[in-house]
DNA sequence: ATCAAGATTACCT
DNA sequence: GGTAATCTTGATA
């Protein structure tokens, strides 16, 4: 097995969240379904959420029924629904209680395309702008996935949804800039992106 | 019991 | 660039 494939542990998940949210850009997400179907992608562009100091969390008020995953051990798995929509997948980080989670908000996919498309799409062949347009974004990404009400909650150390390790990418190729769609604590930094990639949500 | 807001997306002009 | 879609939660009465 290759050292650099292997499964993040929880130590990786448990320290602060800027920390991980930027070393989360490179890593592979792994969806397994049924014990064999597998559906993967590296992790493109995140945002992080601080309990503690960020208005714009949805822990910032304290524990709900809604966000009690965010206040787990970090390496678990906090999927939420919104606009009378979309899920949206975040990791938990940080010690229990914290209630500091990263947002998923791009993935360039690698394995499981057809499955993907079919669920983004209804098809399976897709031109270009369709390609790219799978998994760019946070709520693209639950449905490409079948993320929902099952997966929140989900131990990232389990063997149904973890992410494998790949070398860092280097701070001169992490793109650093304001949070979208949020109206509070605007002016924190805390949405990172690797440089160059196709598949960010927005430039 | 009622209500406003929401970590978005797709489709319109 | 604007906005409808659609529903759950948390706050307030």
């Amino acid at each position: 097995m290759k050292t650099q494939q292997k499964k993040l542990t929880r130590s990786f998940y448990t320290r602060n969240v800027l920390t991980v949210a930027k070393e989360l850009l490179g890593k592979i997400f792994v969806k397994v379904e049924n014990g064999n179907k597998i559906l993967s992608g590296y992790i493109v562009e995140v945002e992080a959420y601080k309990g503690k100091v960020d208005q714009a969390a949805h822990s910032y008020k304290g524990k709900t029924k809604r966000n009690e995953v965010m206040f787990e051990e970090g390496g678990h798995l906090y999927v939420y629904f919104t606009y009378g929509v979309h899920f949206c997948a975040n990791v938990v980080t940080g010690k229990k209680n914290e209630g500091d989670a990263v947002l998923i908000r791009a993935i360039e996919p690698v394995e499981g395309l057809n499955l993907m498309a079919e669920r983004r799409f209804g098809k399976t062949e897709l031109n270009e702008k369709e390609k790219i347009n799978l998994t760019n974004g946070p709520a693209k990404i639950c449905q490409a996935f079948n993320l929902g009400r099952k997966e929140n909650g989900e131990d990232l150390t389990g063997g149904k949804i973890y992410l494998l390790d790949r070398p860092k990418i280097p701070t001169k190729e992490i793109i650093k800039t304001k949070r979208i769609g949020i109206k509070k604590s605007t002016g924190l930094l805390w949405r990172f992106y690797i440089k160059n990639n196709s598949y960010i949500s927005k430039r």
